[in-house]
Formats: structure tokens, sequence, C-alpha cells
DNA sequence: ATGACTGCCTCTGGCAGA
């Protein structure tokens, strides 16, 4: 069972290169960020020509993520990341998939630092450990994925000094995502590479695809059983080459059968 | 180097992204 995420940058601009990508690699799951639309432009019946069915949570311009699934219809569980009311951003969805929990998440970029903006990103970190902490509590087969917008670690970045002030690198980002992790998820890219060197985003400027100047920010988290059911991630590299690309490449996990 | 590119909604320029 392949479950995969793609920050898309707009469903409206991507679209043909995302049904392109779900024909080729056929993801039993896909979770999409950054639709950048309102619920009433979201695509569905062009996903449901391809058998996929799918929840959305969407937002006028910015955010919005949305969760497919091939030949099922995920059921919600929840919209929304809780515990800041006040937080009207789409960012946050989360539903159960062939006996799996999947939650679909677009964590805050947080530039600048420090700022508003920075203390949002760290808040929704501790919004996002507290809500994978009740996730963990149920024991259910579980992946947190999307795009993180951190950088774990110096070898997930083509150079750490060309982003040492951003947000995406500070410390306190870092040590955000280390408690997670320290709550019992896995890294499941980190698992498949633990030599670093893989990237899941070049940006559109300065010819960053075409330096290899990237770094790794779209993950997948995994609960204990769906580590021990890994099998095999990686990116798809060459879906950033192309025409119209987003400025994310996607990123899969594939799992074995459960053996319950 | 106050840069670079792209998408969105549109006050077609300003904002956001990472």
């Amino acid at each position: 069972m392949r479950i995969a995420s793609f920050n898309i940058n707009g469903i409206k601009a991507r679209l043909p290169r995302l049904l392109e990508w779900l024909e080729e690699t056929r993801p039993a799951v896909a979770c999409l960020q950054e639709i950048k639309t309102q619920d009433e432009g979201f695509p569905a019946a062009e996903f449901e020509k391809l058998g996929y069915h799918a929840l959305w949570h969407g937002q006028k311009s910015f955010n919005g993520v949305a969760i497919l699934a091939d030949g099922t219809a995920p059921v919600e569980v929840m919209r929304g990341l809780p515990g800041d009311p006040a937080d009207e951003q789409s960012r946050y969805l989360e539903a159960e998939v062939f006996g799996t929990r999947i939650a679909c998440i677009y964590l805050p970029n947080g530039n600048p630092q420090p700022g508003p903006k920075f203390d949002y990103k760290l808040a929704w970190m501790e919004r996002l450990r507290t809500r994978m902490r009740a996730i963990a509590a149920e024991e259910v087969p579980a992946v947190v994925l999307g795009d993180f917008n951190v950088i774990p670690h110096d070898d997930d970045i083509w150079s750490p000094p060309a982003m040492a002030d951003d947000a995406l690198m500070q410390p306190e980002s870092r040590d955000a995502w280390f408690r997670l992790l320290g709550d019992g998820w896995t890294d499941a890219l980190r698992t498949c590479n633990p030599q670093g060197g893989v990237w899941t985003y070049w940006d559109y400027q300065a010819g960053a695809w075409q330096r290899d100047h990237g770094f790794r920010i779209d993950h997948a988290l995994l609960s204990p059983e769906m580590a021990d059911r890994l099998i095999a991630c990686g990116v798809d590299k060459d879906h950033r080459g192309r025409e119209k690309a987003s400025d994310h490449a996607p990123v899969w996990t594939e799992f074995r059968p459960s053996a319950a």
C-alpha cells in the first residue's frame, strides 16, 4: 500500500501534472497541500474519473489540504487542528482510510523569524504534538504526512549556511520536530535514507533545480505499527523537472499489509 | 545583490511562499 504526499502549489494551475502523477504512480492514498482554492473550486470530478474519492479542506488563495483515496471514500475524522479557536487557516485534515489513520498537514512556514508568523508556527507545532499524542493514545496504525516546513538535519539541505536564518531550520523549529519523534513517531524518509542528501523542494528562483539546490521539508511520520510495516520510501524527483511543475516533489511510502 | 520565480485574486500589483 502506497501512501504519498504532494505539495502541489495550486490545484488549478497544477491539475494536469497532478492527474499525470496519480496515473503514473497510483498511490492508494495521496495527501495534497497548498490546494489554494475554496471548497467550491475543488475539482473532485477530475479525481473521480481516475477512481479517486476525496476529502478536502479549502481556503481562498492560500493553504488548503486534501486526502485522495483509490477506490474508497476517506472517512473524515477531523478538519482543522484543535487548540486555537481563532485559527482559520486550512492546514489540517484527518481521515480513516484502508484501516489507517491519515493526517494530512501543511505546517506554517514561519518566516520571517523572529516575529508573529514564527510564533504561529511554533504554537502550531505544539498543537500538532498534542493531536499526535492523542492519535498515538488510540493505538491505531497512523501516518502523519505533508509539508512540515522543517529541515530536520544539516544533511537535509544542500547548504546549511544558505538557510541559516530561515524559520525552516531554526533550533526552535527543529526542537519541536524532534519532540514529535521523541513521542514515538518514525521519520520514514530518514529511515530509508539515513545518510541524508535527499531533497523534496527546490526553489523556483536562481536555478535551484538545475543546480540541485534543494532541501527536505516534506515528511511522513509513522506510528510504531506502520514503521514495522514500512517496505520502502522515496521522492518522485523527476516530477519536479517537468513543465509547469510544483516547487515540491511528491514523497511516497510503501507498506506491507497488516498482519491482523 | 533590496535580485532571481510562481500562483492567487485582482485595486494586473501586492502578498505569500520557503
